[in-house]
DNA sequence: AATGTCAAAGTCAAAGAAAGTCAAATTATG
DNA sequence: CATAATTTGACTTTCTTTGACTTTGACATT
């Protein structure tokens, strides 16, 4: 298992849905991991960059600190993060249907394409003789697949 | 007795009805079978590619991997002729995907909807711990679902 | 206000840990 | 035997981890 596999996502937990920005100490996290200071460098570098919609800033010196911000705008960027980071082995249908809300809100999806997520997503749909864990699990591969549908769709316009 | 169709086998029994793809260390399985790590890669590219089903992607450096995906059913879907117009209780990948394309080409649906669709039904999708009967009734309960949806957009219209 | 001290964070390159490539050597097969 | 498939190993590339050294900022002292 890599540390910085551990790191990353100890940072992405912070990062919960709520907050969209957190603020860490990298000594202490090193410490807390048991790695050198500079792998948290290494893990900004890598995993939040930019590119891979974070921001991050930080200061020296007493009392120094380290800031990312996770920069979520409509998007390729949104839907790579939703893909990601956001829905992970499991997505209840209430989850499920405030993301294709926002999809719709935000124009990412029309709202045919909407309603055929949710479609696809529904309850009703999955309603098979399967444990409520089970189609949760379900509900997620689905809902990852149709936004890397939907992800390619932006990308070709 | 050839070493690569061991690891042939080995490899397919890892990939069980249940889990629809695997995660392996080179070095590990090589030693395991004490041949040349590169005998792996011979393995991946003779019995694991694209054609025959299978997509493979990797990481170097401390803590990689290999994983294997399966993306084709391999199992029989007999079921497959008994839908044809008709969606019943079960719809096999390949069923779906040829209703898929012909919602296309008669303009049912568009391009970004089909593969919308087409996502929410792949084999990738679905790639949960069920057996493939499972799998195509769930596949035809959510395409009906969707295919509702869709007919509810044309009334719209 | 200027300076010194110390506690952070930053940089960068080397070492380490996998996996990839490719071609030569070997073995199976028709 | 000739050809194709397999096996091996040397070398390459990529990703991770570590540590020595640098830079910055806050605070205390002059």
């Amino acid at each position: 298992m890599r540390i910085s596999d551990s790191i990353e996502s100890f940072i992405k937990e912070m990062l919960g849905d709520d907050s969209p920005e957190v603020e860490l100490q990298r000594n202490e996290l090193a410490e807390y991991f048991g790695c050198a200071p500079s792998q948290i460098n290494y893990v900004l570098a890598t995993r939040f960059s930019p590119s891979q919609g974070y921001l991050t800033e930080s200061r020296r010196g007493g009392g120094g600190y380290i800031r990312i911000v996770r920069v979520v705008e409509t998007g390729p960027q949104k839907l790579a993060y939703l893909v990601r980071d956001r829905i992970g082995d499991s997505l209840s249908e209430e989850e499920a249907q405030r993301i294709i809300a926002h999809l719709k809100e935000s124009g990412m999806a029309t709202p045919e394409e909407a309603s055929l997520i949710s479609a696809a997503v529904s309850s009703r749909a999955l309603a098979a003789p399967l444990s409520p864990e089970m189609k949760n699990a379900l509900r997620a591969r689905i809902m990852k697949s149709m936004l890397l549908a939907l992800g390619n769709k932006e990308q070709a316009q």
